[in-house]
DNA sequence: CGTAACTTTGAAAGAGATCAACATTCGTGG
DNA sequence: CCACGAATGTTGATCTCTTTCAAAGTTACG
């Protein structure tokens, strides 16, 4: 199964890495970062780019996993849909992400862009076979996948047991810390995705989105510049809040 | 950091592996599957074992995450508890399973056996070791990790969007595949866990929980042999439950 | 067999959902 | 450039599912 082909080991694991990837450029959740610009270049001649328009779907829950991908701009919702239409957000990706890994033939959720987005696709299979040849690939994703893992044990959290209130509040400071991770401020939270993403994200319904923004306006701890720009006023009163202290 | 090593590549990646990791009998979800009985060999030597009684604790949130382990037999469940004391259960893990990985130096939950609990623990740092001179380690513990994940993120729709009553069957049916899965008969769905710890991982309270377990059963879709043993009377209909529709 | 822990059931209360109306934003075309 | 209509967002009133508070059964075990 596996080859026996030499490995090349390479040291350098960061750092800037020109043309092969271009768009790809070298974020933390980056699968790219973990490759050498030999390995760049098998990856970018099998990588093609594509650009969605707001809306755009990425591929549909049950369909054949045949691609995953980067986005290298904008941003991404993915769900999961009940019978009778409930809807699930299971998270968000922006620039630096990575979506598509599969545990079986065919994709697990919905992935649509919430902006106009960019991406790098990799056929699967390609994808695999490069795998094969470049073991510490794997390392790389499973590093991403754990990653992707906590995040979704503390989602699990959030709908479990937080107070409506509680959930907000954790989820501004969740995108927030990602603004920073991106190399963007970290105050005026940007919110590209509708009250009913954020609802179907924290389990709530548009309306109560609403009042508890207009509640946490009221206590002073938030203050909108307009609908999709938050300022987060007392950061760490909201970090309280949303670590669950009475 | 990879050594180059000469790899010994075995093709015979599942069969019955004979004593060196006995207790580690290849179920699905076992890392050590992956190995062929050399590799194994090295795993069985800086692996012990330990068996912990129920409520035991196999470490706690925040701890250093300084072993991995494989459940050998019982059942154990994970959580996060958030400042107040609220108790999310993230899932429960049993005989085959594997728990302990982390994205970061420190576990990001707690673990505490259920019943009383085998395990096989392995340093991490000496798994470490093995993952880089044997790299389909990595690839068999990636593809654990997406299961994990999917696993996840069905948990996510179930606790932000299903009622009360879709809850407890979705739970009373993935436990009856768990148990197909090692080997056991899917019906008497055996409840190792108590109504608390069903309730913390359905994010419902003990008395919705008794409340909905009468309610089925008046309806006739499963009868309580006793308060652990539950036989599911209608399965059709308990799925097209579980999956939400209407 | 008695006591503590767990489970079930009942009654009251509450957080968030639903139903409804109004306000605001945005895209489009006159 | 502004007007209009649709989509999105906010606020209010009411309802309901689940929680909370309370108490009675049941089980496990020393």
């Amino acid at each position: 199964m596996a080859s026996a082909e030499p490995l090349r080991v390479v040291a350098q694991r960061l750092g800037s890495l020109p043309p092969p990837c271009a768009h790809c450029d070298a974020r933390e959740r980056n699968f790219c970062a973990a490759l050498d610009p030999a390995e760049l270049a098998e990856l970018a001649k099998v990588m093609t780019e594509a650009t969605l328009p707001p809306g755009g779907v990425l591929f549909h829950e049950g369909a054949p996993a045949d691609y995953v991908m980067n986005v290298t701009d904008g941003a991404v919702k993915l769900f999961k849909l009940l019978g009778d239409g409930r809807r699930q957000i299971l998270g968000f990706r922006f620039a630096g992400d990575f979506i598509g890994l599969s545990a079986g033939a065919d994709y697990s959720y919905s992935a649509e862009s919430l902006t106009e987005a960019k991406l790098c696709r990799f056929p699967r299979r390609k994808l695999d076979a490069v795998r094969e040849r470049f073991p510490q690939l794997d390392r790389r994703l499973l590093s991403l996948s754990i990653d992707e893992l906590t995040a979704a044990q503390e989602q699990l959290l959030l709908l479990g047991r937080k107070t409506a209130e509680e959930r907000l509040v954790s989820f501004l400071i969740l995108l927030s810390q990602g603004q920073v991770r991106r190399g963007q401020t970290a105050d005026p939270v940007v919110l590209p995705m509708t009250r009913s993403d954020i609802a179907d994200y924290l389990g709530l319904t548009i309306e109560t989105v609403s009042r508890t923004f207009s509640a946490l306006k009221k206590k002073g701890l938030i203050e909108l510049q307009d609908t999709t720009h938050i300022h987060l006023v007392d950061r760490d009163r909201l970090e309280e809040m949303a670590s669950g202290l009475a």
